[in-house]
DNA sequence: CTTCTTGCAAACCATTTGCATCATT
DNA sequence: AATGATGCAAATGGTTTGCAAGAAG
């Protein structure tokens, strides 16, 4: 089942509606994959898209779609939010570099399992986490500008 | 060396001067030694110590004591930042139970060697990370009110 | 005495919300 | 036609900041 269909059903499951608004923001994380925060999306919303919606609509579909499991909510470490699409995303965490701002996705099979067995170990019910490393990306290594706003990559 | 000459220690280094007000926040986040936020720490400070400190001072002086090494920001999914030593306090990470909000430290030797494997590999200069795991604690378990202090995915 | 700090209040910024109007079902 | 959705602007809540008065070195 595609991210659409997966969404027009959870809207069907709580009588919501599927809008046009709402189909384009899902289209624009589709569309872009990878992490993505509110102004980008109200950007390429706006630039890239003949269908716009404010700022309250992108933050109340972008809720939308993480009840729905299709998006995930991560904390890169900018003060704001970002989301990315989980469907067809395979599980990955974060490293982010404090310097210039770039994102590497990782994964781990050893820390999956890991996280799976302590959970088991302490009657914890995983519901979802949130793996961020930051540091310096190979590029910006021996830097001295921890203090640079990062860029969104 | 303890807390307090590592951050009398640092602040000599910038010229900063060690005020009552800095000595107060360090000394109750020391008395403390778990995660604290803000609002924690100004009650704290105000009804169990004779010496206060401004909301505005408290922020300041976390910001130094970041700086320093002595303590470190985590993000506890709760919408606002939580602060704790490291000094002192073996390295850990956070589970967190989305229903009840209760904390739960851990830490893992296997995932500590995967997190530093995966840094060498790419180049990556490892400075900080954060591990955050939600879910339900064993008490929350099979609890329906999934709309408590959580915040994250 | 000079410089850094404090406390206050105002500013800031991301996010949320109330409400009148509009669009889907 | 009924109900939920939108956009706007105002509200919120955590955090930061400008500034005048105060304290540390």
């Amino acid at each position: 089942m595609n991210a659409v269909e997966s969404f027009a059903k959870y809207l069907k499951s709580k009588e919501l509606k599927f809008t046009k608004e709402r189909k384009a923001v899902l289209d624009e994380m589709f569309h872009r994959g990878g992490h993505l925060d509110v102004e980008d999306l109200l950007y390429r919303l706006r630039k890239r898209r003949k269908q716009s919606a404010s700022r309250a609509t992108v933050y109340r579909t972008l809720e939308l779609l993480v009840e729905s499991g299709i998006v995930r909510k991560v904390d890169l470490g900018h003060g704001h939010s970002h989301y990315e699409l989980v469907l067809d995303h395979p599980h990955h965490e974060h490293m982010i570099c404090v310097s210039c701002g770039k994102v590497v996705e990782f994964s781990d099979k050893k820390i999956e399992v890991a996280l799976k067995r302590l959970c088991k170990e302490s009657g914890f019910e995983h519901t979802s986490h949130c793996f961020q490393i930051f540091g310096y990306c190979d590029k910006c290594k021996g830097s001295l500008d921890s203090k640079k706003p990062h860029a969104n990559p």
